[in-house]
DNA sequence: AATGAATGAGCCTTCATTCAT
DNA sequence: TATGAATGAAGGCTCATTCAT
């Protein structure tokens, strides 16, 4: 993790340079999904990370993956780092995405709850290789992490925060809970799940749990 | 993260070479806490890979922060990665040492939780170098993360799944909740609640945050 | 300095490849000056070469500052290296030209004398960037030296050498003076006022000192 | 030609660390020549550089003529620049100090002149390797051309300038002459003559031209 | 036991050059 | 002719680890 790179988004085809001097490659937002290199850059980096580990992975590895060679990584992506960050971002804004699209018919609170925890681990267990990369790699230094969390984490606990103002603004929700540490409590319990379904030997469905623990963070374990 | 080394347990005082070339040193199982250079490489260990992340940090600067020449860290040590695996194991047996001893006089489920809880934040609360360890630089690899699962965290995992069956038995909990699952989301909540401590730049005293954990645990959201 | 192609000459307009995969293009002597694109790089190649220094600068940037694709210079130019002896043996071929032409009606030794170091200096002096590159970018190596040494530097060296022993024959110079040395000496003197005015920053007229250094060179520092 | 470390001197074995937590290795700045390591390095830098140049040379052909690791030569110097300019800074000041040395008791200025002369001269042809880096390839870019300018150059330069205008006071040299002028011609004929030497085949006698140049300094061309 | 100079394998990144279009 | 995306060899530098003292 040597020099951080940020500004840019989503890599792509080497797009057609706007201005003549363009020395930083400018990369576009949203590649056409599957259909060019960067794309295939970038799925090849989620696995190689998945397999190796971030630092353990090089990126003749990826290159290797995607079928490119070495120096072609550098057309789509400024450097190693960017890779990993490249798939932090692609990950959140089409998870939020996802969860905005869903939620978008759902009024009411406790569904909304059941909405958010199944798509959580509907994805996470719908790309195992992602999954990995996302819950184990990206978390590898408080610099990602307080960029996850700046980021991504934020907005995400949010919208749990403010699903649970509303209960509880519409009498479905103990007033007394505090929304923010309501929020965590259920992210990090979705977080956990997902974690130890990567770690377990064992490939039961993950999206299954989700009720369960609705359920639980509904109603408490107190008989 | 090059070699694994997970035979060894914690450094100690070197012991006598029994050959002149032994190049697995032998250590000692418990090194008398405070007293030895081991020690103090190993306090020098968390500070520096809190600071600047464990692969960023160099073995020489863990030396140099324990005020000792490179070569000394691998009379304690076998390599970088022991650092790491050494820290994880004398938090987690001090933890459970400690989780043991304060629940000892405690039958309760419901006040084990609480114990429980308030044990787990106060001592991620109590160390904050220490903190940004376990709950950052630990779970770089899946290799770290499946060793820190399969000793540590199944073992906590079991206490509280247990308390959880053991409520159910005497009718304090809802028989329905898998006891398992249930474990998970709480240790999910707490660590949760952890990691945002870390991440967050308010020095908030996180203990005291243990009760409303449990209790949301323990009622649920629902009014 | 990776290959050299010292075989060819001036680049040109591009000669219609013979066979598809002709490694070698064929680059016609002398190109219309100032009308193609191989003068474009050519010109590019001056200004880039200047600014960043011959190992630093990119081909892309040369290609760039020409205004052209980076493989475009590949159809005027074999190589890198080539850009630079192009501009060498262009330069020297004009300077040779223009000094000729100078001297033609000149026959007195002394005026030859004073025609060179004007016409020396006057030359560095109109254009920093190339004589940035001559004076300095060409000397890089003792390869390129050597051609220099053994091209244009031979040749320059000897009209002072003749100019000399001519001087000699009329009488007007020391008999006892080597010829060689002798302009060895007065190019060095020039070749030394040239690049002192490249690397000083002030922007002094450098043609102005060939005077100065001619009466110098013809009675001597002795009162 | 990347970063530029020009803070340091000459490099020497590691010097012992004054305080304890010198990061940067401060890098004493005589070394005992012969003695160590680091003279070694630069020793084979020399040979390396005036073989194949320094952009071609390679930081382990240097390591391996020194009959080191390549990692031991960043124990003595910061990167492949710093070999460079360390060579030069050495010359630089060994060749001042012996010309101090030699011109200490010698006050006549035509003396003196002639005592510069066949020292310079002298110390280039002593060295052929040495004479290569600092005729040829520390002439590299205007980077190490105006660093070299302004350290050694305008001293060594200054010195000619002083004996000029003293010999002028004294009624030896003409009155007319630029004292700054006429130091550079003088500079640039020793220098010419020594890059004429090293681009030569023939291994003739370099000082034994000094006294020649110096008396066509003297008296000039004209009869 | 302790030191720290030395080692050398390893890796990211650059960039001259090619070639399909 | 012209393009510029793709190539892949090359090399400077780092740093975990060793070992002579």
């Amino acid at each position: 993790m040597n020099r951080h790179s940020s500004e840019d988004d989503l890599p792509a085809s080497p797009a057609p340079r706007t201005t003549r001097h363009t020395r930083a490659r400018r990369l576009r937002t949203a590649p056409a999904a599957g259909t060019d290199k960067g794309e295939a850059i970038l799925r090849a980096a989620i696995a190689v990370f998945a397999r190796r580990g971030f630092f353990n992975a090089q990126v003749a590895d990826v290159a290797r993956e995607a079928r490119v060679a070495a120096g072609t990584v550098y057309l789509y992506f400024h450097n190693k780092d960017h890779l990993l960050v490249s798939i932090f971002q692609r990950t959140m804004r089409e998870a939020l995405a996802e969860g905005r699209a869903v939620l978008d018919g759902v009024s009411d609170p406790v569904e909304r709850l059941r909405t958010i925890a199944r798509v959580h681990l509907a994805r996470v267990g719908r790309d195992r290789d992602l999954a990995i990369v996302t819950q184990v790699e990206l978390r590898q230094s408080t610099k990602f992490l307080e960029e996850f969390s700046a980021t991504g984490l934020r907005e995400y606990l949010g919208v749990i925060r403010d699903l649970i103002a509303d209960g509880q603004r519409r009498g479905l929700f103990r007033p007394g809970l505090s929304p923010t540490l309501t929020a965590k409590v259920l992210f990090g319990a979705l977080d956990e799940m997902a974690t130890n379904w990567i770690l377990s030997r064992r490939h039961y469905d993950l999206a299954a749990e989700a009720d369960a623990v609705v359920d639980l963070f509904l109603h408490g374990v107190k008989a």
